[in-house]
DNA sequence: GCCAGGATCAGGGGCGTCCCCGATGGTGGT
DNA sequence: ACCACCATCGGGGACGCCCCTGATCCTGGC
């Protein structure tokens, strides 16, 4: 992590229905950004954004009166400068995915550390997209097509198409017996696909392979 | 709420996985209590509390580790005169049931204030039950005797100490080899103890108990 | 003292998992 | 034609999982 790199304290507001996590935001960021304004629900949020016009709007996710979208769609185009970091709980896909298709610019789940935050609130500001590294994965498979994913994938890309089909039935808890009358095989051959799997997943055993799978919702 | 009462200064533990969370409660709570250490995950909290014998622990109900309940189950009989206060953002029936059973003596949601916390802390030190008005109505509701949230915990009553101990590390994915060099005894008692988890669970394999687990939270 | 229940362990058996050694056929690239 | 790769299968073995029938020790209740 950067660590120091303050440098120029951006002005944020900081959205969250709970008065307690907002304090604890406000504490850890400490003098690193200039808090214009706090905000505990969808109309609060609007008129602050508006009235304060901050480079970073630190949102959370699940907001009274709509949600964190509602607060983008209400502000779009009137406070042009703007840019919105989601801060939330939830790690869902449905969350993440809608949040920045309204237009969010990052998403961090609330486990991040203070120093990580302020990072991420400068790289918002700068115009970079910020997500939490176990986030990253599924953000850029709902825009696949557009964008080509690396590091985590290229294992599962090396998997042939038989071999990603036995390993789905397998993670999901189906016994070798039964994902060969599923896919109307012999049990030997699909001893021969799991072995290829876990050798390219370097994996060794189908416990660690369900938790794999379920670490990267392939589930 | 009651706003000055301040009093005695109780000494609490804060257990939260969220740092900021932590941040917030300690800034909040301001120099009304005497905040004696913090923990992010179930080990520290049961470090924290038996060392600081705190008179009032802040628990968070979902915990790397076990969750809260485990942190209570822990530390029972060795913190005589320390109550729990759950501080949870579940108000799921589920949870809060499942907390109070353990031996909580208040359920909070994490949305109360500060003000109200510092109040809530103070009754729970004098042993009075603190609990959201939200949830007061099913939480009398469950000890009425009609309920079937009792239906889960059953099952999971009737196991021993030592089978819960490893239910939990199959759970995890352990081998029996592994549980067996966890807890010093031999294979053939690790499959004694989960021949009596599966048929007192009433599961099949330990796939089945792996999800189990999970969507209990027991893990 | 007897009995119930919990924790510890052993032997043995059936089946699942994971690996080794093979083999055959098909397909696409050179 | 040859080679690389894939999907399909088989034998056999080592070990893990799950169940069965036992057994001993200890603790607490009647």
């Amino acid at each position: 992590m950067a660590g120091t790199r303050s440098g120029t304290r951006h002005s944020v507001v900081i959205v969250d229905d709970h008065a307690m996590f907002r304090a604890g935001v406000r504490a850890e960021l400490g003098d690193a950004v200039e808090v214009l304004a706090e905000a505990a629900d969808v109309d609060e949020a609007v008129a602050a954004v508006l009235a304060g016009q901050p480079e970073v709007v630190l949102l959370d996710v699940h907001l009274p009166g709509g949600g964190g979208a509602e607060v983008i769609r209400r502000t779009a185009g009137k406070a042009v400068d703007t840019r919105f970091l989601a801060l939330s709980v939830s790690d869902a896909a449905e969350d993440v995915i809608g949040t920045i298709r309204s237009g969010a610019r990052g998403y961090v789940t609330k486990s991040i550390t203070g120093e990580e935050l302020i990072d991420a609130i400068d790289r918002v500001a700068a115009g970079d997209a910020v997500f939490s590294p176990r986030l990253a994965g599924f953000v850029l498979d709902a825009f696949a097509g557009t964008i080509e994913v690396a590091a985590v994938d290229e294992d599962l890309d090396r998997l042939t198409e038989r071999e990603r089909e036995v390993m789905r039935l397998i993670a999901r808890g189906y016994s070798y017996k039964e994902v060969a009358a599923e896919l109307f095989i012999s049990i030997k051959t699909v001893e021969t696909h799991m072995g290829a799997v876990l050798r390219k997943l370097q994996l060794s055993s189908r416990h660690e392979l369900t938790r794999w799978a379920s670490e990267r919702r392939l589930l």
